[in-house]
DNA sequence: AGAAGATATTATGAATTCAAAATTCAACTA
DNA sequence: TAGTTGAATTTTGAATTCATAATATCTTCT
């Protein structure tokens, strides 16, 4: 026996819809017509609106009354004013986490630690940016606190669509992986003021936030397209 | 001509039933009944049903598959984690107010303080948390990143319903505005990494935990209705 | 030919209907 | 009498239908 409980339609439409969007199936502004996700995903109007107003009270979508629903558009002040909100959670998170995690959490995030810093020394990007990932997740999760993870989750899916552009110069990359330096020794002290300091004032978000100016649409790009 | 945009009626179910929360008037982890609602205000399922999706999103009710919605109990962890996020929400508003804020909105803050000052000093404690909050409000509003206000409020309204027990004792209320003293000298020197470290260590949000340990059902409480 | 208006078509908003799951309650059994 | 089974009722989930607003198309007139 598999599924005992049946996820409600709503939900897997609501996720399907977002991978969508993630994958840039939907292009940012992009018109949703209805009747053909329904025809897509095989299911009725009822659950796929639904699941729309999921979707445009997590920011991912808008709704205009009696005109269907677009792709929310991201204007650079929005990414800009995200990732702020992102650093001010992981500062929290790294406060909560000094005070919560085990012994054998922060030897967990120390191995990570360590693994990154092997990427770094080869220059294997991909696989550093994957480890730093998840050195951020475990410091999130050691937070213990569920509603931290699930509002960092939302803020972090309204803008992964534009997570790509890594145009990591070496400077910057040195001087991420010394954040990462202090971070670890701020934990292991389980200095939490420390951290949480270190974590708002990480570069990786202003970083990526640099090197998206050029990618991301701006403001006169999108009332172009929205006149 | 009154109403040129009629809003969609579910947004408008939203905030009728937001207010019942709010209100008390359905209570915590009590059965919301749709056909009553649907009853009471006058409109089909399929309106209240995506209000209840939407409500669910933003955390307010619970969705039980085949089991309808409650309204979401509060344990104290949960208001805990709350309140916490929204400390660090207010520090990174503070950081951002310093940067964005005109002079004419700080004066504006001054004023309001100056009127809180006279507030405590007549232990009107009504009129204190009223100004209190204004100041509060002004500073995220001066912070211009509107995601950030857009979470404060979502967080804010989740615990409303729980802010009125204000057993305030004297000295806390002392170190409260001893706290608002040192946020107007940051704020007037355009200290944004002080005035952020204030806001965040304030004690006005741990107390109001503290006050709470009494009037929310512990996790036994829960479990007790619950089975 | 091009613009303005009227009509047709399509898409959205909301109510209704149908189906399936959960709850209630009465009858039956031990 | 307590507990269990099973039909009847209620409630939820989802599709369909109906109404209305928006869009597209087609005239018609200048």
């Amino acid at each position: 026996m598999s599924k005992i409980q049946h996820r409600s339609l709503y939900l897997e439409v609501a996720d399907r819809v977002r991978e969508l969007i993630e994958q840039g199936d939907l292009a940012p502004g992009e018109r949703i017509s209805e009747k053909q996700l329904c025809e897509r995903f095989g299911v009725s109007r009822t659950p796929l609106r639904e699941a729309l107003k999921v979707l445009a009270s997590e920011g991912l979508i808008e709704l205009l009354p009696n005109r269907g629903a677009r792709v929310m558009r991201l204007t650079l002040k929005m990414v800009k004013d995200t990732y702020d909100l992102m650093g001010a959670l992981e500062g929290l998170s790294g406060e909560l986490a000094c005070q919560n995690i085990s012994d054998e959490g922060i030897k967990a995030i120390r191995a990570l630690h360590d693994e990154m810093l092997r990427h770094y020394r080869d220059r294997n990007l991909p696989d550093y940016f994957q480890v730093n990932q998840k050195i951020h997740e475990g410091i999130l999760a050691a937070s213990a606190n569920e509603v931290l993870q699930e509002m960092y989750s939302n803020l972090s899916q309204r803008v992964k669509r534009v997570r790509y552009s890594k145009k990591m110069t070496d400077d910057y990359w040195r001087r991420a992986v010394q954040d990462h330096e202090h971070m670890i020794i701020a934990l292991e002290a389980r200095d939490g003021k420390r951290l949480g300091q270190i974590l708002r004032d990480h570069l990786c978000n202003k970083l990526e936030v640099a090197s998206l100016a050029g990618v991301i649409e701006d403001e006169h790009a999108l009332n172009a397209v929205n006149a």
